[in-house]
DNA sequence: TGCCGCATACCAACTGGTTGGTATGCTCGT
DNA sequence: ACGAGCATACCAACCAGTTGGTATGCGGCA
């Protein structure tokens, strides 16, 4: 184990920009090695297959997602239920924000691979899951704080909050703000979730 | 112009199917034409390129997907808000019923296709946004019945209502109550917007 | 300290199968 | 006999993966 091994960490982000842009499928080891700068004798050298750097993608985006989210602002509300919600604004903020790099790429990576490439489906599996676990602890102490015991599990809700909308791409540019919208009715929802102790059904 | 052109319907339907379980990139011009049972010159005879496919595609998908929610039991609700409602139970019962093919081929189109394909894209785009305008008529009426005046856009409503949940290949074979679940929280949203008038929260 | 052995990091050129697309010809209804 | 629908045969480009090699650092031993 020596050291260095910089084109490995260059082929993993230049991964996360090409696949978002491009898809996995369409993207070629050629792709990333020109964007990583390197050559594809170093990408066969760190990664077995292309498959092998999709895992392995979709791995480095579990980390740099769960960096990007661990320290940001929203865990310092006092009140769990103020906590969610912050997760909730933080995630639009990222969409209209300066950031749109923040786009789901294990989201898109799945889609294309779930039915061949099974490994590459685990891991944004436990990328996706992994992430909606981290807002599972709020949601239940917001549930006790409120004494809401409606007829929904915490875990589904996070990651009904923590699903990435599907159609990012649809409006190029001026339309973006869609997404936006959508946000907002998230937010809404578990405001309303919250303000209603007993969640009645309607009718059938 | 005039009899059969069985061979361009046939590619048509195995595109929506492959498509959608191996992704736009990775399926070859060679596996639709197996699928369909017919040759590449057949294809090419029909569709100038890949590309001019996945627009049809696209348009294809629209088309077939109309005619299903056209004819759907859900418009026979008397009332508008258990038109919606029923809707969003029919879109479960979709998912996991008998019909698992109705995951939306479209969606897995433009994730992969937005940045290279505009066209495809755009194609993709007329067909959400198509079907989403379906809802707008029924959730203005709901509005309207109940006297709900919130600071949402009936539109926005359709389109967050209509959206598939995006990770629906997650958990193959048992997990796919995931998606359900979703449709749940989605479902009890809109029975909270339209119980609870925005101003003033009220008990039960 | 110096240098030897070796593993790791990386590169340039090549290959064999695949893929989108074409050129051409057959067939059948009108 | 003529065009529409479709098949067969084929190609050039592309792409994942290989081969064979160089460079650089590290531990150990004198």
């Amino acid at each position: 184990m020596s050291r260095t091994a910089v084109a490995k960490e260059k082929l993993l982000n230049a991964a996360l920009g090409v696949i978002r842009e491009k898809g996995y499928a369409a993207t070629t080891v050629d792709d990333l090695c020109a964007r990583a700068g390197v050559t594809k004798g170093a990408f066969f050298h760190h990664f077995k297959s292309k498959d092998a750097l999709g895992v392995a993608a979709a791995q480095h985006w579990s980390t740099v997602t769960g960096a990007l989210f661990e320290r940001a602002p929203y865990h310092d509300h006092p009140d769990p239920l103020d906590r969610v919600l912050a997760y909730i604004d933080f995630r639009r903020a990222l969409l209209d924000g300066a950031i749109p790099e923040v786009t789901c790429v294990v989201g898109t990576m799945v889609q294309e691979t779930y039915g061949q490439h099974p490994e590459i489906r685990d891991a944004c599996a436990m990328s996706i899951f992994g992430h909606a676990d981290t807002l599972v602890d709020d949601i239940h102490a917001a549930m006790r704080d409120r004494g809401v015991t409606g007829n929904w599990s915490a875990e589904s809700c996070c990651t009904y909050a923590g699903g990435a909308p599907g159609r990012l791409h649809l409006g190029q540019g001026e339309g973006d703000v869609d997404v936006a919208v959508e946000r907002e009715h998230l937010r809404r929802y578990v405001e309303l979730l919250f303000s209603q102790p007993v969640t009645a059904p309607r009718r059938q």
